[in-house]
DNA sequence: CGTGTTTGACCAGCGC
DNA sequence: GCGCTGGTCAAACACG
């Protein structure tokens, strides 16, 4: 894994606001634009409606690092704290409704890797500072679940470039499915956010990338770059990512230099237990289902802006039938 | 040498 | 209580 070499990535959300977000008898729940947003922001994708057609920066440590959501780390970090101590309690309370021990505020007895170096002390800056942690203590820690949400993506691409470090600290076999699950830490040693990818037994193309936790620094890696970090508010009902080929990605899609292209329709879903597809807990999905196109690097910057008309949710036959009745009949091939 | 991956072992939670 | 499963640890290893 190389999340070292990140892709250059424009980001649009597209469209107009006008989902409906509630609750239904199916036990899928819909959210509000704000609660959507909040989850986003709960996840430092801080997108707001001020910054819908406007061009945002994108954080890497550059002057760039405001626009999206992505303030300095002290103002982010409070904003996580406030975000997941008062603001919107119940966003995400679906991801620990499982479990006596998920009801555990978020603290930070989330296990850290030994790799990661002594915890520093807490500035405040993070909403899990890991306590310095003995082993034996580690072996009898609780585990304690963080607000997660999960993409459902479209690529061959199993690991996505967000750009954030990751180390790999696990891979374990998945019940009913051929392929393995994964298990990332970020590599911030004050960072306590965790993803697991996996891909999608149902559909191999699929691959499903659950983040808990969140990030209490910038990206790290100069995410987006090279003339590409801007990401444009076009559409709320989309999420356009693409992604320009560096030797990792390059080297996992192919031999040439390689842009992916990726539409996120913003769809958010509290899965019941036993209708959820992909894990075994119960918790808040962020499906973005993106198709994947590869276009060449030179087409990103027209690609990202051409999109005058908003993308139609129509999911993908695959999707259709991956995600069934996760997505209720209003919501279906909306144009 | 620093960083990241692999992988078998261990642990906790859950269902029966 | 037992077995299954998911999640994590940590030593060994690979690589630049």
């Amino acid at each position: 894994m190389d999340d070292g070499d990140q892709s250059d990535s424009t980001i649009v959300f597209a469209g107009d606001s006008s989902w409906a977000l509630r609750s239904d008898s199916d036990g899928v729940y819909f959210f509000t634009n704000h609660r959507e947003s909040s989850i986003l922001s709960e996840f430092n994708w801080n997108l707001h409606p001020d910054d819908q057609n406007r061009n945002i920066g994108f954080c890497d440590g550059s002057d760039l690092a405001g626009g999206l959501g992505f303030p300095d780390v002290d103002n982010k970090c409070n904003n996580s704290n406030n975000a997941l101590q008062s603001s919107d309690p119940p966003l995400l309370v679906g991801s620990e409704s499982k479990a006596g021990g998920n009801t555990a505020p978020i603290n930070p007895s989330v296990s850290s890797s030994s790799s990661e170096g002594p915890p520093e002390k807490s500035t405040g800056s993070c909403i899990t500072p890991p306590e310095k942690p003995n082993k034996v203590r580690k072996r009898g820690q609780k585990r304690v679940q963080q607000p997660r949400f999960a993409f459902v993506t479209k690529s061959e691409v199993d690991h996505l470039q967000d750009g954030y470090r990751w180390r790999k600290y696990g891979q374990k076999a998945v019940k009913n499915s051929p392929f393995p699950r994964s298990y990332y830490r970020c590599t911030n040693s004050r960072c306590t956010v965790k993803k697991r990818v996996e891909r999608s037994s149902e559909d191999p193309t699929v691959i499903i990338t659950t983040y808990e936790g969140q990030h209490c620094h910038h990206t790290v890696l100069g995410f987006p770059r090279s003339g590409h970090g801007v990401i444009n508010i076009h559409d709320q009902n989309f999420i356009t990512s693409s992604t320009s080929g560096t030797s990792t990605t390059a080297g996992q899609l192919g031999a040439a230099p390689l842009v992916s292209q990726f539409y996120y329709p913003k769809v958010l879903h509290e899965l019941p237990k036993d209708q959820n597809p992909f894990s075994t807990t119960h918790e808040y999905y962020s499906t973005h289902h993106y198709h994947q196109q590869i276009i060449p690097h030179h087409e990103v910057g027209k690609i990202s802006h051409a999109f005058p008309e908003p993308i139609p949710l129509k999911l993908a036959p695959t999707d259709e039938g991956l995600l069934g009745d996760m997505v209720p009949p209003n919501m279906r091939n909306r144009s």
